[in-house]
DNA sequence: TCATATCCTATTCGATAAATAGAAAAATAT
DNA sequence: ATATTTTTCTATTTATCGAATAGGATATGA
């Protein structure tokens, strides 16, 4: 599961990248009053994402935040991987952040890191390979999973 | 990232695959021991897959636990689910437990959901594919990320 | 130099993870 | 029947993390 921080710096993101290209820059707080997000903890959160390159900031009067490039070239999994860590179930199975688990040793476990390996790739490929720039593009238009479930 | 309870419980089901079929029960301590988990705490862990029929118990004398199916007809997905809930990112992009996220409102993240919904079919592809029996029949042979890690 | 915004440090509060302890309940060998 | 063994239940502990808030320091442009 995202964390809640995940999620608010993807809804963050997607916001600065409705307004790109920009050449003023977007105020903390009006990203928190737009998407209703607390304001405080989005600060620590564009933070973060500043010190991985995702964006720029600027202090004091007219400052802000934005994209460091375009929306097109930030991808999901780019902004997850920041927040909330590596995308696979496990250390070992990591690619961008490979470690060893605490429990790693064991040949049980290490059977299970082929799939678990399989499984990372195959997230990383589908939020790889969404941009900020498509989910910008507007709501999808697509029945929900919402209406399915009421059905 | 799986919770070490998740692993636990991945290696104590692959444990008793390789029994299996077994005519005899086999111990918690035995498990415990022969796995190095923490014995109690595994204890829980098979009460969890046994309330979600994954194994069956057997109290006193000769007691213990067993695969209530065929290794083959056990999924690593489906002890994944048991112990640590939903494969998907959000509730709003599970299947197997659809639920609305807190902020699911939102129609920013909204635009997130059907990424988020390929992500969790693409992880339960992966994971609902690879069978207790897979996994029990040995260590793998490919190359592990270990040995390129070090290279 | 003032207003405004980011930035930094610290702190809070609650929930969850990871485990441990001890006794009750059940099953069986004897 | 009874003793033994094993699961099962209830409670408690400890530490860590998630989520958020507070307040001030620092930088920037008008």
């Amino acid at each position: 599961m995202l964390s809640s921080k995940a999620k608010y710096a993807l809804r963050a993101a997607v916001f600065l990248a409705k307004t790109y290209p920009n050449t003023t820059w977007t105020l903390a707080s009006d990203i928190a009053a737009t998407q209703d997000l607390p304001k405080k903890f989005l600060e620590a959160i564009l933070v973060e994402l500043r010190d991985h390159g995702i964006v720029d900031s600027r202090r004091g009067r007219y400052g802000g935040y934005r994209l460091t490039r375009p929306p097109s070239r930030i991808k999901v999994g780019d902004i997850i991987r920041v927040i909330d860590g590596p995308l696979a179930l496990t250390p070992c199975s990591s690619r961008t952040q490979y470690g060893v688990c605490a429990d790693c040793v064991d040949p049980v476990l290490c059977s299970l890191r082929p799939v678990l390996q399989e499984a990372r790739d195959a997230v990383a490929g589908v939020l790889d390979n969404c941009s900020l720039a498509q989910l910008a593009e507007g709501p999808d238009t697509r029945p929900s999973p919402a209406h399915k479930a009421v059905a």
